[in-house]
DNA sequence: ATTGGAATGGACTGATTGGTCCAGTTCGAA
DNA sequence: TTCGAACTGGACCAATCAGTCCATTCCAAT
């Protein structure tokens, strides 16, 4: 980061960049996002972007918490309270019923990066890995009250539960994604709930 | 396609340029990757690539489509023998010491792209969903057999179970790529067995 | 009112890009 | 041997790109 904003106003300017950055970048991916593009869509000007970021790249990153941000923000109600079945399943079906508002489009705004970046970009494959970390610790602290609760099996392990929760949610938006149909998530996350509960207290 | 070759040096030039491009593109990604660099690598002439390809989306989906068949040549063995539980634990093994060999990187060679071609490319999306159309129903017929020798539950359905299992798969993949490390597969594919296992028949 | 750091506008540049063009070569078939 | 289609080499181009630069404006604190 070259600069954090000092002012209420430059913390404005560097967000509305981040943001039409964000939605260029959901919308035709990293490769067709040009700096032009952005500032354009942000109404600002080259100066100013420079003036918030090193570079690109840079750039890139920022998007790439900024859409965690977002992520974790329109489940925060769910994660914040995954201590029941009921809670769990409802959990997921808000994630199915998002994709079928947005038309299956778009895949993960987190995971859909990972592909573009993580090889390029060592410190942006940071970033991301950071990204799901916040993502499966509340998926792991939810699964731990759940235990917690007498809800899931001596035997059973949270955090690998997270991380394969976790990751049919990618796999599911994946599928989804390439074949533009919601239920391909719908499928994996019911695959996932089953897995839950096969690890629940007897 | 602006021509298919119609020799067999046409044929190995067309493969020679693919395959550079698939390397390149698995190596730094798709935006990363330039015609320029595809045909030094290739050791060709910008006149051979747009001899076979329209314009560098088509050369892309080529891309799609070639690593999709190296996927599955590298999984035939056991892709084409699912039909008991230890050649579905050696498959999915398999997947995983894959992953220890590359060290974590690149992905999946296909779902990594996803997030690349789909949403500005929409010919380049009905390639990726083709592509997991003949991944998923090598895993399909697996199951269908598994159930036909009675090794699955009668209630049990071989189309979502392949669906649930090819999305771990491409999960467990990106949580990978993205921590680099190939355990988080090896999570991912542990749940998806326990699940197939939940409806063994009794 | 002055001052100085923060923020801004936008022209400019050198390099790279995808794509075009055409002259030349290869090679099997007649 | 000739002929034509398939294939090849690489110069060339206009457009776009990330990044630089400097003059100007804003604004809070003194």
């Amino acid at each position: 980061m070259v600069d954090s904003p000092k002012t209420a106003r430059g913390r404005e300017t560097r967000e509305r960049i981040v943001g039409a950055a964000a939605g260029l970048v959901g919308e035709r991916g990293v490769a067709e996002t040009s700096l032009d593009d952005v500032i354009e869509a942000a109404g600002a000007s080259k100066s100013q972007l420079y003036h918030y970021f090193e570079d690109r790249e840079e750039l890139l990153r920022a998007v790439v918490s900024h859409n965690c941000d977002d992520v974790l923000a329109a489940q925060a109600p769910h994660l914040g309270a995954l201590d029941s079945w009921t809670a769990i399943r409802a959990w997921m079906d808000s994630l199915v019923e998002l994709q079928v508002k947005r038309r299956a489009r778009g895949g993960c705004p987190v995971g859909s990066l990972v592909g573009q970046l993580a090889e390029s970009d060592e410190k942006g494959r940071q970033v991301l890995a950071d990204s799901f970390e916040r993502w499966e610790r509340e998926i792991r602290e939810g699964l731990r009250s759940m235990k917690a609760r007498g809800k899931l099996a001596r035997r059973a392990d949270p955090d690998e539960l997270a991380t394969a929760t976790l990751a049919a949610i990618q796999g599911g938006l994946i599928l989804t994604q390439a074949r533009r149909d919601p239920n391909q998530l719908a499928i994996a996350l019911d695959a996932a709930y089953e897995h839950l509960r096969a690890n629940a207290a007897q």
